[in-house]
DNA sequence: CCCATGCAGGCTGTAAACAATAAACACCGC
DNA sequence: GCGGTGTTTATTGTTTACAGCCTGCATGGG
């Protein structure tokens, strides 16, 4: 089939090329996917990199030419960071980076506690008398690497499984509804706030949370398992507070020398 | 300011009239806010009215010829839906209407079960102490109101205060993120399973639970708040899986005459 | 010196054209 | 008759163009 001149792609007819840096990505990542679901993520990157800081606004026309497409996509990724809760779009005004903020932030936090501890018991029930099972391993596997990185201090590290940890739990919960929304809300709190509120002492802490909750979960003890899944998010909910409150660099939205939204 | 020609805002551009019926979406509705927003609405809206059955095909030439507007407004609402998890789309296949599958409809009542729960106990808290408050006042007003539509019979308005009165829980918990998952959630099931499940015998069982919820409420008892939402919910989903047993009208994605995804 | 008004520019909202994919159909060889 | 293949056609993905809105600045009046 298809033995038309080939057309090689869409690589070619880009005669007026490097515009600027994160360009190129017409010719690898749009392999097979709309180009709004590669553009929305490049997006997240400019926000989570800090280039697009809170109070930001998105330029369409410029952001579509620092891209290599058109404003259509553009346009259909900012929508969709609008209903992930990244940004906000005014009526002929454009989207602006969301500014979290801190009773926002506290807000999710407790939606985050009730659904990661209501997960930590689900998965607690299912694993319940199979201490063999995979899922069980894997955690395992998952907590002894954190550990690892604790004696080391190695924080990035650390962090990856950190929130690798969390995720299997909401992913081996087995209510999927549960999983995205948590996901999601995990997410934002992660792209909306510097990370820096994650001092190695704190690290020490959170595993020894994890420690606790993981063993609750093995021995299939439902409700232990919620309350220590509970108390840990609530805690980093603490951490991070204590941490804005001495100075950190996060959520308010005075510092931002960027225009932003009224 | 604005002393131009008037324009008239943009009714009178359009020539080629009345297409269809839904029509006449541009000249009221478009006021302000964005096209697409109101494309949604009416999308949702035709979905809800079974115009859109589960598994439909949402063709952007025709919806847009049909509401009067173009191709981009049509997509931005189709995206948008996707978000909010009522369609899916597939790459240069289109947007297509999802069926709930009985598990995940399951997933969604255990979700908002915790979701529901802890907003009672929440608000439990937060009226504590309190029993003058307003928002107890209009809790009350609902309740009374359900316990005349239950006694009249009137499945319409039972429907109608019945979903008020969790939206009054969930808004005056105080927390708008999980207010925004569970409305979402609910929109959800409302939407997308025939709503045929709760007989008039069910209304009575439904209100007796509301009665005993709203007193904990008031009464300050977080805990008790939590259990007797949770009980509700978990119910509601008992109802709802009973009514599709005995050959309900709702989830299963075979008999749908329609085109449907693979 | 301060404030209101008029004007210009940039940017978004919307529409219509262009390109490319995927499904459906008809045709051909076996 | 049947499977495969080439072609057609409808529909989506993307780009380009146009119209209106909002904002910022200059200008004139109080």
């Amino acid at each position: 089939m298809s033995h038309r001149p080939a057309a090689g792609g869409r690589s070619g007819d880009e005669t007026r090329e490097g515009a600027s840096g994160v360009s190129a990505l017409r010719d690898r990542i749009a392999a097979r996917q709309p180009l709004g679901r590669s553009v929305k993520a490049a997006l997240e990157a400019l926000i989570e990199s800090g280039a697009l800081p809170p109070g930001a606004r998105l330029n369409e026309v410029a952001l579509a030419a620092r891209l290599g497409v058109s404003r259509g996509p553009v346009r259909e990724a900012a929508r969709a960071l609008e209903k992930d809760g990244l940004v906000t779009v005014i009526l002929n005004r454009g989207a602006f980076v969301r500014t979290l903020g801190l009773e926002e932030a506290a807000q999710i936090y407790e939606l985050n506690a009730v659904l990661f501890g209501h997960a930590a018991a689900l998965l607690a029930e299912r694993l319940s008398g199979r201490a063999g099972a995979p899922e069980a391993a894997t955690l395992r596997e998952t907590v002894a690497r954190m550990d690892r990185a604790v004696e080391q201090g190695a924080l990035e590290a650390f962090f990856a499984d950190n929130a690798l940890f969390h995720r299997q739990i909401v992913e081996f919960c087995g209510n999927q509804p549960l999983r995205a929304v948590y996901l999601e809300h995990t997410r934002k709190l992660l792209l909306l706030r510097r990370r820096s509120f994650d001092a190695a002492g704190n690290m020490r802490a959170a595993n020894a949370e994890h420690h606790r909750l993981l063993a609750s979960i093995l021995a299939g003890a439902a409700e232990p398992a919620r309350r220590h899944a509970e108390a840990h998010t609530r805690a980093g909910r603490a951490r991070f507070l204590a941490a804005i409150a001495q100075g950190g660099a996060a959520a308010e939205p005075s510092d931002t020398p960027h225009e932003q939204a009224p």
